[in-house]
DNA sequence: TGTTATTATTTCAAGTCAAAACTTTTTAAG
DNA sequence: CTTAAAAAGTTTTGACTTGAAATAATAACA
């Protein structure tokens, strides 16, 4: 028998596995471009601020989203520009600054998450219901093993060790 | 009932279908620059032209990895300037040019296949035999949909009707 | 009270990526 | 033959990304 201990078919999934997903980006890009003249890592800090009413600190941003703190800077002065977000200092703390959504960037945000789950769940849905969650389940063995190996990447929290 | 379509589910699949392809990019990146010293983009430029042996032009090197052509020019830049593949203008038509590893960079991409393969082989291990060949299928299924749905990218080649 | 260390954020350099504009060359029309 | 259109690449622009260095403010402590 060839391929005895699966390393091929390993292989093959793992390129089947990127081009699904990158496919799957493009669209999210394209369409997020085209209807709201957005980006993808400008909905993913909208997503994050959205979940928390107060705002958060640029660290926590970094650290939920787990890109540096550099990149969400970036990211930042470009929704401020837009009026999506709003910066503040913290008086107490003044290293520290707050970010929050405006009025208008949570309602934009509203309206790009309903988007967001059509167009998700347009792309997935050719997929069984059994089989939805069987491979959410393995995406989930895959993390747990590298985890467990030190491979993964979002072990930002410093242990205390 | 709640979530009566399915929606959430798929939903929850997608984000984790994204952070484990990101973790798994993210070891491959890593260990490509700490014992290969390149870049993942770079790997795929190389693959591209190990499997032609006469090597390929511009153009067939981001259709085929469905990248942008101006893309492809910095990177093949980089490469070049590396050693690790040549340019070579075609003399019958002088717009196009071929590019080839080098005898260099044919001998380093076969060490850093193997050990690319080594790679997703220890993260993918996790996950029984028989999921193995599920999963890949279930991405096919995935892929298959959004293709019949005109959703894909990768439809550079003109279609002829 | 002065260091010294830590924390929060920004800035910078280098690289990756896509899209659009542009150059050069080739091919097609008339 | 001359002009128009198409094709192959490169360049440019703008966004994103990391990692390292620079700033600034706060905390710890001897």
């Amino acid at each position: 028998m060839q391929d005895p201990s699966g390393a091929k078919k390993r292989l093959k999934l793992w390129l089947s596995m990127l081009r699904t997903t990158r496919n799957v980006e493009y669209v999210l890009r394209d369409r997020l471009k085209s209807e709201f003249d957005t980006t993808l890592p400008r909905f993913d800090v909208m997503a994050a601020l959205f979940r928390s009413d107060e705002g958060m600190s640029m660290t926590r941003l970094s650290e939920q989203l787990v890109v540096s703190n550099g990149n969400v800077t970036g990211i930042v002065d470009r929704l401020e520009q837009e009026g999506r977000v709003q910066r503040v200092t913290n008086e107490r703390d003044r290293r520290a600054t707050l970010v929050a959504l405006t009025d208008l960037g949570r309602a934009e945000f509203a309206k790009m998450a309903a988007a967001h789950q059509r167009w998700i769940d347009e792309m997935l849905t050719p997929l069984a219901a059994e089989d939805t969650g069987r491979m959410t389940d393995m995406f989930q063995v895959l993390r747990d093993g590298m985890q467990s190996s030190g491979m993964d990447r979002q072990r930002k929290t410093k242990s205390k060790d």
